[in-house]
DNA sequence: TGATATGTGGGGAATAGTGGGTGAAAGTGG
DNA sequence: CCACTTTCACCCACTATTCCCCACATATCA
């Protein structure tokens, strides 16, 4: 999964008949901690945001987290071939090159620079296995 | 058992009649953090994504998690040979070469990379007889 | 051993992904 | 307010991938 010289990221088009219907294409892009963009459906987003604005405006983290996330946040619309363009500011921020990986994540997507998946995946998994005890919420998961 | 050049794997028949009905042939196939695939019928893992989804967040771990099986489940259909096609990012992840081993797990099923498959069956073995302690969950099991 | 079911392989059409040209629109400076 | 430059959206063309179908090999059972 490739972002080409412009910009344009073709969306997976098992996705696209989905989003078209849940927001008409409509899809705003963001970031927030981790070095990745977070791709809502427009109706999606304005719930989140809604949760973020009503933060506690005084608490550092709160206003990190508002700043970032609402101040990148760029609606970004499906072309006619399926593809979004993802404005410079957001590639940098997530330091995308051209390989670029995308995941569902629910309601939303990530997407990440390829090489930096890569390396976090390990790290993640490095982490857990030298962790040598699991977080409670995942203690007693069945899958 | 093996996976052909184009990345398809035929479902044992005996299984078969049963996921047509269980699922009409729609399975998700995704990864956890043993290095194989997970193959779930389509209402069994509506289940398992609920439960992801709530898990918090902000925990590390969870997010980890949240971020493999969610990420890289895909849905992949029996076709009418009754084989699945497995995505090459998800044939990564697991390792697999041409051969594989296709173990039902309940109401899932694990495929494996036979070589990696022989080698964690022995290693596996070990770590239990070094052990000096059986975790309490298994403590009351009667088999 | 023949008949049926299962596993494997591959051709080719349809679909999806990628790259680039061009005109319209927006931004910039005088 | 106009001329110039830059950016962007739309369209077309090419390539890669995926899906559908048919054919054959192998195993299973009567």
């Amino acid at each position: 999964m490739a972002l080409d010289a412009k910009g344009r990221l073709a969306m997976p088009a098992r996705y696209r008949e989905r989003l078209l219907e849940s927001c008409a294409g409509r899809l705003i892009v963001t970031v927030e901690f981790d070095p990745c963009l977070l791709v809502y459906p427009l109706p999606e987003w304005e719930k989140i945001e809604e949760k973020l604005v009503a933060l506690p405006s005084m608490n550092k983290q709160a206003r990190t987290l508002q700043r970032r996330m609402i101040g990148h946040a760029t609606e970004c619309e499906i072309d006619s071939q399926g593809r979004i363009r993802l404005p410079g500011i957001l590639q940098e921020q997530a330091g995308l090159d051209k390989k670029v990986v995308m995941i569902g994540q629910g309601k939303k997507f990530e997407i990440w620079d390829e090489s930096v998946w890569q390396d976090n995946q390990t790290a993640w998994l490095d982490d857990i296995k030298n962790d040598d005890e699991l977080h409670s919420s995942l203690e007693s998961l069945s899958l």
